[in-house]
RNA sequence: GGGCGAAUGGCGGAACUGGUAGACGCGCACGACUCAAAAUCGUGUUUCGCAAGAAGUGAGAGUUCGAUUCUCUCUUCGCCCA
């Protein structure tokens, strides 16, 4: 029997679908739409497994959609600005330009071999000025709606190579490429009002209920709305500074005030520009980095005032104020009081500086002696030791009727906060989409006129210059507008803008005038199934959804929300790790074993191999499996059968090479299965044919089964559910068959199983001359339910014996019929049936005394 | 420190809404084919026990006729935030 040739099955498929334009998207009104959409990729040089792992999730769920009638949307791009085409051209003194265009040339042939249902007509590139010229004219268009403005900004700042540093590259503080110790400096960048949405994108989430809920309680956290209050204090002292405003969540703990701290950036600080000191202290404060975490981590430290703060519930209690490091301008009013006994920073601040610690909540359980001294107390009370507070139940009422106390009084409001900073856009680098944006001699902000967008990025210039490479390029950033001799803006978008729209572009790719079409964007979106790595759970997807926003503020023509309806998020593809005795990492090809357990260096065979952690595939640990080898040796079917079967797709699954093999012989088994059903079919016209209701039975519950395990991602149990498949009909075969119901049963299996491995299966329906592969079998219930079935006899509680039973037979009968059952005579012999508890046609529990 | 989630054979994992725990795959063992090996096919495979049977889903409690599933406490691990 001839062996199943996946290269030839393969492309040939791959080429019937592409020259029948197969995946071509056009808007159907009379259709029903499914817009599935996967992460797209960053052009890095070669797909990897985890790409292999999101676009087959993807391709399973577009061809299901498509069978079963949907008019489907399913494309493909790639997000190709951004650093690593900077830093490789660089290097090897490229142009990014060409290094990014290779890279997509390369994995685009790479994606079409693993025969995904792409409409690769829609394809985008982000890099591209006609991508980037319709981004241009939202951010204009964003600026004239006010939502997009510049400000002084602190950046994390590489004093060796003279460049901003993203957070992710300040590695414990330190720049990732110099080493050199990060600092804060203050630049002028330009900014997106995302704040200004806060509320909108908290309440959006409500109605996101396709989408885990883990993600929307990690965009909850980060919007992270607190309800409080402002409070205004006085302060005494001899500046003409007569008073503070301060935002905390906790004014019912007033009473314990010891301290009021206020950043460096607080307008008090004008005061103190030419204190040596406090120049000194400035200097300490800005060896910090820029994140929330680096600021928490750093040491408390702050800088006395002569300036006194006073109660205002009370005018006898006054306390000093401080400049500190850990109070930031952006949050709140950029000053807070502190309470050391009920906030573990402000105590460590306070025992730093020997203030006083005064204890105003106490346990329900404790006397009015309860008192803190080395950790703070943040569990609920009641009010002490806080005159007119005393006796409010924290935090449930105190908290509402302390802020009712301090409106009355005017010295305080209720305030609502958020910790959802603006997003900042500008980023220092040469390879990205140009701010249409310049500056005239009197360095007022010019807008581009649209007529002249894009402002294209200069190309093949020098990279290698200390800062942003843009800001070299005299020729390019010198320009004309409206007779004024201008010079462009040089900062360039973070990346995260072009990842923001893509989904709206890839409704009307072409659409030359704007964006996108908005018929088209009104028929496609929103996206009904977005796929991709949880990593982006937080900034990406939030950003998408703040874009959404932005688009339709002040616009009556965009009546969109949300861009993603339903989220998928994925797990990543692992492997074990190796490292030799020189503590050097190796690839799983430079490593093998005879057991699985001990591992030995190839090129050195007597060399034994640490083997370490199972971690996920990255290039810098070398546990890489490339999925063009992969393919090229086992085929797209069996890659993509085994990229679902080991784990459940929002999990991490672990690369098997075995798992791989076992893969690539379902594959060949089957193809045999295959050619005998084929032959049965032509043999069977001479003999004498049974209808077998296991066959249609077997069918049925499996198009059942699929199907739920479809809409449910257990695409780990549909493989299953195939190899269960196979183990049937191997046997089913030997049975004397009906010919016709063969025929339709095994068409509705093959149907069934296209989604997942769509080469083969297409080739198996095509030699059953299947006029129309893209149909869903439906499910004949009648074959579902069965006449008899198995109820299972527990006694107190545990099974003692399954007994097969006529449906839905009652009570009574069922129990006269149990006492003939051999097992479980003898346990009735000398005991009373005192209970029954009987679920129908499923199980009986025997209660005996 | 806070939030979220997970824990099931030698391994990856399955189990609808509380109702036969271990589907399916890997690995392993034995057998067939073979001079032999690989490939392939067949049988078995939670543990203890010759068996009848008993125990068993991280640990401990609880609710229930019945708990992998629900509740509480704890342990370990993962992710996110700080």
């Amino acid at each position: 029997m001839e062996r199943y040739n996946f290269k030839i099955i393969e492309s040939k498929w791959q080429k019937y679908w592409v020259d029948k334009k197969s995946f071509k998207s056009k808007i159907d009104k009379n259709k029903k739409k499914f817009y599935c959409l996967e992460m797209f990729p960053y052009p890095s040089g070669k797909i990897h497994m985890g790409h292999v792992r999101n676009y087959t999730i993807g391709d399973v769920l577009s061809r299901y959609k498509k069978m079963q009638g949907y008019n489907v949307l399913h494309p493909m791009g790639w997000d190709s600005f951004g650093m690593p085409a900077e830093n490789a051209a660089r290097l090897n003194n490229l142009d990014p330009k060409e290094w990014t265009e290779k890279n997509i040339l390369v994995m685009k042939s790479q994606l079409k071999q693993l025969g995904l249902s792409i409409d690769w007509d829609k394809e985008i590139s982000t890099c591209s000025p006609e991508y980037y010229k319709h981004q241009q004219q939202f951010f204009l268009e964003l600026y004239d709606k006010g939502l997009v403005y510049r400000k002084e900004n602190y950046v994390n700042w590489d004093p060796v190579d003279q460049t901003v540093l993203a957070n992710e590259q300040v590695i414990d503080g330190k720049g990732w490429r110099s080493g050199a110790t990060v600092e804060r400096k203050k630049l002028n960048q330009w900014f997106f009002s995302i704040s200004k949405f806060s509320e909108d994108l908290l309440v959006g989430l409500d109605d996101l209920n396709e989408w885990p809920n883990k993600v929307k309680i990690m965009q909850k956290n980060w919007i992270g709305k607190s309800f409080g209050c402002e409070i205004d204090f006085k302060i005494e002292g001899n500046l003409p500074i007569k008073n503070i405003k301060c935002f905390t969540t906790r004014p019912d703990t007033l009473f314990g005030f010891s301290f009021l701290a206020v950043s460096i950036d607080h307008p008090l600080s004008k005061f103190y520009e030419k204190d040596k000191d406090f120049i000194d202290f400035k200097s300490e404060c800005s060896k910090t980095g820029t994140t929330e975490e680096s600021i928490a981590q750093a040491e408390k430290i702050g800088f006395k005032t002569e300036l006194m703060a006073i109660n205002p519930l009370d005018d006898s209690n006054k306390v000093p104020v401080y400049f500190a490091n850990f109070v930031l301008m952006d949050y709140g009013f950029g000053a807070v009081f502190g309470c050391p006994a009920h906030d573990q920073r402000d105590l460590d601040f306070a025992i730093k500086y020997n203030l006083k610690v005064s204890t105003v909540v106490k346990p329900e359980d404790q006397d009015n002696n309860f008192k803190v001294t080395n950790k703070a107390y943040t569990g609920p009370g009641v009010i002490f030791n806080s005159k007119l507070l005393n006796g409010l139940k924290a935090p449930e009422n105190s908290i509402i009727e302390t802020i009712e106390i301090l409106q009355e009084k005017k010295v305080g409001k209720k305030k609502i906060n958020f910790r959802l900073k603006d997003w900042g856009i500008s980023r220092q680098r040469y390879w990205g989409c140009p701010i249409p944006i310049a500056y005239n001699k009197k360095k007022e902000i010019i807008k581009i006129p649209i007529k002249n967008l894009p402002i294209k990025l200069p190309e093949k210039i020098n990279l290698n210059t200390t800062g942003n490479p843009l800001d070299h390029q005299e020729k390019w950033k010198k320009t004309i507008i409206n007779g004024e001799e201008c010079t462009l803006e040089t900062d360039t978008l973070d990346t995260f803008v072009d990842s923001s729209w893509y989904f709206l572009r890839f409704c009307s790719s072409k659409n030359e005038s704007y964006g996108f079409n908005f018929d088209e964007v009104d028929y496609w979106m929103p996206v009904d199934q977005y796929i991709g790595g949880v990593e982006h759970a937080i900034l990406h997807l939030l950003y998408s959804r703040f874009f959404m926003q932005a688009i339709g503020y002040k616009n009556s023509k965009f009546n969109h929300t949300e861009p993603f309806k339903g989220l998928f998020t994925q797990g990543m593809v692992c492997h074990e790790t190796y490292k030799d005795s020189n503590n050097n990492w190796l690839s799983p090809d430079e490593v093998f074993s005879d057991d699985g357990k001990k591992f030995y260096n190839i090129k050195n065979p007597k060399e034994k191999i640490k083997v370490g952690a199972i971690e996920s595939m990255s290039k810098s640990k070398k546990n890489t499996i490339d999925p063009e080898d992969i393919i090229q040796k086992y085929g797209a079917d069996a890659v993509r059968l085994f990229i679902l079967s080991d784990s459940p797709p929002e999990k991490d699954v672990q690369w098997s090479d075995q798992g791989m093999v076992s893969s690539y012989k379902f594959i060949q088994k089957f193809w045999i299965l295959h050619k005998k059903i084929i032959n049965k079919l032509s043999e069977n016209k001479k003999t004498k044919q049974i209808k077998q209701d296991s066959l249609n039975r077997f069918t049925n519950i499996l198009i059942d089964k699929v199907t739920k395990n479809l809409e449910k991602f257990h695409y780990n149990v549909i493989v299953a559910n195939l190899y269960e498949t196979y183990n049937f009909l191997i046997k089913e075969i030997n049975k004397d068959l009906n010919n016709e119901d063969l025929l339709e049963n095994y068409k509705s299996i093959l149907k069934v199983m296209r989604p997942v491995i769509p080469h083969m299966i297409s080739e198996c329906l095509d030699e059953l001359n299947t006029k129309n592969q893209d149909s869903w079998p439906e499910v004949d219930k009648e074959y579902i339910s069965n006449n008899e079935v198995n109820v299972v006899i527990q006694i107190n509680g545990k099974k003692r014996s399954i007994i097969k039973i006529q449906k839905d037979l009652d009570e009574k009968t069922l129990i006269t019929a149990i006492k003939k059952d051999s097992n479980i005579k003898k346990i009735l012999e000398n005991n009373i049936i005192i209970r029954s508890i009987y679920v129908k046609n499923k199980l009986i529990n025997l209660i005996l005394k």
